[in-house]
DNA sequence: CTGTTTATGTCTGATACCGTACCGACTTGT
DNA sequence: ACAAGTCGGTACGGTATCAGACATAAACAG
């Protein structure tokens, strides 16, 4: 087998890092599909590997006592997971699976924690995602207070378009209202009114992103402040 | 003036680091009091000085385009501020300021900076304060997705309670409004239902908790996580 | 083709919360 | 003591969203 060659790849970490950086890590990378509803990472167990996805879409959720719960986070090939490994933390109470299918590079946990010591480079930039992350939740906690179901499902939307390849998005309404934390009902509602607008086309288990732009300037007030935060943090994706 | 002892500082930090640690940042540290609304850190502007408050609640909020906004994080005796320093982040885009006086003592940003690069058990200590502050976050987000108000409104007096000394919190309907992105009157009746419960009393400008224990029965679903998470990572307070 | 599952569309009534306005009560300054 | 400002209580109509049930429709398995 050859090795994995670092123009290669498509997540946005593994091309960012320095070459030095990536070479260290090269071996310990192994390449794992990642179907739908595949677990990252569970609430409060330590995780075996950390993953830097190459395709697909994991949400990180949250969870209450009483089992209500709502995504805090979504990771593409832009991330990696769990961010809770360059802060120290050995697990996080979250719980973080794929939404759309995918694929990842994976290395076990321990590995990359050593590596991340001795590497302040590294270091530095996944620090750096740690924090874009933080700011993604802070904003999805803005939003959920502040916005209506509409705008927060086109902010979603687009923020997985933002991590896919094409523009269809494949998920159920059922599945959407459990990330938005809505009744199921009221996503259908939602993107009737999105569809309506022409911006998106949606059929069943299919979500076709129709104009970007539009669906942008729709979801001004509630899209984009933690996408800026990425570019200055990190740099523009490929 | 004498130095400044470690066993007499009242930030959890400050307390729980090294006294090595401890004995590289004295001679930076400078003594401040914090009047209220004085801001610890502007959005998208490199702050001068880290902050470990002895006493007061700081508020971190985040606002979107059109000008909405709601709290994402408190922080008291338990924190510092701002975490993103840990992170490499050079500054975020949150405004963070005082919303209950206090004092703190602070230390020059980059002073800081230096220090945490040198020593790995102060990084590591910050880091893990980064994650809790992530976490805590997050399960706001969770609370406005799925939270009546007068949960939310128990929560956020509960974590504020954490934070100060007596059992009375100074602050207007109005500003608490804000804090949990809610219509002033829907805070006046709120806290005229926690009242009623006999959980608080509640006078101009004041609330004072009553009943602690009964308080957090109320708010089980949305208090609790993530100070478990606290101290988990960095350990209980004193 | 048929029955079963899964996904979506729709309805009805309830309710939590909003926007706005207004008024009284307390606080502060002169 | 009086005016001016701040803060809190209340009311009214409007609406976004909920809870739950039910009906269709597409996909699937035999």
């Amino acid at each position: 087998m050859g090795e994995i060659r670092q123009d290669m790849v498509r997540n946005n970490l593994l091309r960012l890092m320095s070459a030095d950086s990536f070479g260290r890590l090269r071996g310990d990378l192994e390449w794992v599909e990642l179907p739908r509803a595949f677990e990252l990472s569970r609430p409060n167990e330590a995780c075996p590997y950390a993953y830097f996805p190459e395709a697909g879409i994991a949400s990180i959720v949250a969870k209450s006592p009483e089992g209500q719960q709502t995504e805090i986070g979504v990771i593409g090939r832009d991330g990696m997971t769990p961010a809770s490994l360059v802060l120290d933390a050995g697990h996080d109470p979250y719980s973080i699976f794929m939404q759309v299918q995918g694929e990842a590079y994976r290395i076990p946990y321990a590995s990359l924690q050593a590596l991340i010591h001795e590497d302040r480079d590294l270091h530095g930039l996944l620090a750096r995602y740690a924090q874009a992350l933080a700011v993604q939740s802070a904003y999805t906690a803005l939003s959920n207070a502040v916005h209506h179901i509409d705008e927060r499902l086109a902010r979603w939307i687009l923020m997985c378009h933002d991590r896919s390849d094409g523009n269809e998005i494949s998920l159920t309404h059922e599945f959407l209202s459990i990330m938005l934390a809505v009744r199921r009902p009221s996503v259908t509602t939602a993107l009737h009114m999105l569809e309506g607008k022409k911006l998106i086309y949606s059929e069943r288990g299919v979500i076709i992103v129709r104009d970007r732009a539009a669906l942008e300037a729709f979801a001004h007030d509630v899209y984009g402040e933690c996408e800026k935060e990425y570019e200055r943090l990190i740099g523009t994706r490929p």
